[in-house]
RNA sequence: UCCGGGGUAGCUCAGUCGGUUAGAGCAUCUGACUGUUAAUCAGAGGGUCGUGGGUUCGAGUCCCACCCCCGGAGCCA
């Protein structure tokens, strides 16, 4: 049996295939078939002069999503989709499919993600997800070729990260774990090993946000550098979300295509991205009659409105202590600011990286920990990492669901993600 | 949690001012057709109008409560 995707070195040759139905067509004495194999999109074609009986049942037989196996030769034809189609000489039924639910029309997205299991199936949705393996892959290669060690950070935490508000709790042999939200801790735990390290893997937050831009469980990448600063760190982001941009139009072309995504708005995505403080982002939305203030987070308007005028994917670096985490280290030419960066997508798909340089000294870490009301027992052992060996680095986390949502120009993330979970959706 | 929109056939939706037996397209089934591209044509079957209560001679339609879904805000990647 030979894939859809290598027929063009058959042509003239009789191939099997095996695959599913995606539509039939019948005229009386001539059908059609279009077969999907996961590789690709076949018309096969039967006359039923040409056919024998069994064949011709079983292609009468037929439903949607069926599983055949055909016989037939293969011919290049210009009136075939893709160039090539299947003469086809025999048929066989080897999985018939009860009605199949998705049909090829405009569904709602509640159904569709009722059928999220099916949906995988439908072409907008194939070319997405291969989207996202490209990318990442990309995210491997990338850190593979600067020398970055990849570090697995836990899933089942003890209470460590942010806000506990925001974490999925479980019991774990009678005592309380909760669900990562970051392996930030654990990868600057890695630096003095490796120096240059990632994390990549599923990261929960139980946020109840029902937005576009949401899940509570996403993919998130997290590299971590020693001896790199804040500038670093935001050079190392741009060079990464370029590759990104260009492995996938490299290798995902036809599927950007499929998606209708309009690549010259990532043709030009490369280093240096625009950077903008954040108290210069606050003049300039002031200006604009934005009523922030300084020292209060960007809202979703502020961020829309400062990232309109740019075509590339916009820095803002340095907020205020009390708008970020404790771990991020003072600004010492300002000290009410911390030592950070939010990378903002173009065309509205939002903060893509938060990413900073982070508090090495150990008093003022304590410092803020006390500050922020947090456990400080939990965090001892991150406490030692500069007790033991303090060190200057930096690091950040990428969304991987909303990279992919603004690579592929989707509107939601939920379709970028094979099984999304969201806050009211846990099956399938 | 707050704000806005919604829930009618398997799916996507229409349903006027409260008024006879609740409609269409797609899907399914039957039939016709030798080049279709979400094929076309003819016919058939298919309904607890989200749930509960109320107003009324009469409720899919009006009122109240609740449930669920979508989008946005906040929070974040």
């Amino acid at each position: 049996m030979i894939e859809i995707r290598e027929l063009g070195r058959y042509v003239g040759e009789a191939v099997d295939l095996g695959g599913w139905v995606e539509t039939k067509r019948g005229h009386g004495k001539v059908a059609f078939v279009v077969l999907r194999d996961g590789t690709g999109s076949v018309q096969c074609v039967l006359v039923k002069k040409q056919v024998d009986p069994a064949t011709w049942d079983a292609f009468e037989s037929l439903t949607q999503e069926s599983v055949v196996l055909v016989t037939g030769e293969v011919r290049a034809d210009e009136r075939a989709p893709g160039g090539f189609e299947i003469g086809v000489s025999s048929l066989k039924v080897a999985g018939l499919a009860a009605e199949y639910p998705i049909q090829p029309k405009e569904h709602g997205v509640d159904f569709l993600l009722d059928h999220r299991h099916l949906w995988l199936r439908s072409s907008l949705q194939r070319a997405g997800l291969m989207v996202r393996a490209e990318v990442e892959q990309a995210v491997h290669d990338f850190f593979y070729g600067r020398g970055f060690v990849r570090i697995d950070t836990p899933i089942l935490t003890g209470a460590i990260g942010e806000h506990a508000g925001t974490l999925f709790e479980t019991d774990y042999f009678g005592e309380r774990a909760f669900l990562a939200q970051t392996g930030q801790l654990y990868v600057e735990a890695a630096c003095p090993a490796f120096r240059k390290v990632y994390c990549f893997g599923p990261t929960f937050r139980a946020e109840k946000s029902k937005t576009r831009r949401h899940l509570t469980e996403f993919w998130m990448v997290e590299p971590e550098v020693a001896f790199a600063d804040s500038d670093d760190n935001m050079r190392l982001q741009e060079d990464f979300v370029s590759y990104l941009v260009e492995r996938a139009l490299e290798n995902c072309r036809e599927e950007l295509a499929l998606l209708e995504r309009d690549t010259s708005r990532l043709e030009h995505v490369r280093p240096p991205f625009p950077r903008i403080s954040y108290t210069d982002a606050i003049g300039r939305l002031k200006a604009v009659g934005s009523e922030i203030e300084w020292g209060s987070d960007l809202g979703a308007a502020d961020e829309q409105i400062l990232t309109e005028s740019y075509d590339l994917p916009l820095f803002v670096y340095n907020y205020p202590k009390q708008a970020k985490a404790f771990y991020m280290k003072e600004n010492p030419d300002d000290p009410r600011t911390v030592l950070c960066d939010d990378l903002l997508a173009p065309e509205g798909y939002g903060e893509i990286i938060g990413g900073s340089q982070r508090e090495d000294d150990l008093d003022r870490l304590r410092e803020r920990i006390r500050e922020e009301e947090l456990p400080e027992a939990a965090y001892s052992w991150y406490l030692d990492l500069r007790r033991y060996g303090t060190f200057p680095h930096s690091g950040f986390g990428l969304g991987v669901e909303r990279t992919v949502a603004w690579i592929t120009g989707r509107r939601h993330i939920r379709e970028l993600i094979p099984f999304p979970r969201l806050m009211n959706r846990l099956f399938p």
